[in-house]
DNA sequence: TATTTATATTGCAATATTACGATTAATTAG
DNA sequence: CTAATTAATCGTAATATTGCAATATAAATA
């Protein structure tokens, strides 16, 4: 057998800009409705939530544990020791990378004069 | 053989809001580089594009046209046909739903007083 | 110290995503 | 009409993601 494909199903990282792949992984991260519903949590009670967020979501501990770890590797989120739980709130760095690609789509957006589509 | 798991590997969709599961689905469409490269692109030659995308990108043909698919399914950019090949250009409305998102979070971040983590 | 509480990790089942060769479909050029 | 061009679709290989039961870990409490 012969190892033609060994990289299928594997993004081509090394291929795109440094900046490209970390916006990918930052939108990424937010590409599920658990991941959307925590970060907008997170903003609701306005303040570092600790473990109640398993019951506000439609899903298992471990589950939960796993959506809040992708959001912490992708930088949008904190989380420290806090006594026996663990304290989360929003990690300012990870949106910050993600404001600036939105306004620059915004700034052309609100300048583009003609389209074909 | 039991099927104990049935949706095991499916996103649990229908237990998260309508507007959660759009913006995941943006975020998703997102989230990989070769559609941030794209949607650049888009923006930096300031018009529709026929085709020369799949010689911008490191990828084949067949790969381009499926991220093209993915982002147009989810609202992000539109395509028409203008003769043999196909022209395609940002769609505001996706990107209006994502606005409002990140206007909530920067509103937020900009006002939030203490930072436990 | 033993028990409870809170969260992370492991292991695994099942679907989703990524990538591309081969092919198809549709238009243009000759 | 035929060949060339352009982009979508099909089929398939391989990895990634999602979800949860079971288990492990770590701190608080009795």
């Amino acid at each position: 057998m012969q190892y033609k494909y060994i990289t299928m199903g594997v993004t081509k990282t090394e291929h795109f800009t440094e900046e490209q792949n970390e916006l990918a992984v930052l939108a990424k991260a937010l590409g599920h409705p658990a991941r959307i519903a925590i970060i907008e949590h997170l903003i609701k009670v306005d303040s570092c939530i600790c473990g109640e967020l398993v019951n506000e979501l439609p899903l298992a501990q471990p589950t939960v544990s796993q959506h809040l770890k992708e959001l912490k590797n992708a930088g949008l989120i904190k989380g420290n020791f806090e006594g026996a739980s663990i304290c989360y709130c929003l990690n300012e760095e990870g949106f910050e990378k993600i404001k600036s690609f939105f306004t620059l789509i915004n700034t052309y957006l609100e300048n583009r004069k003609d389209q074909c589509c």
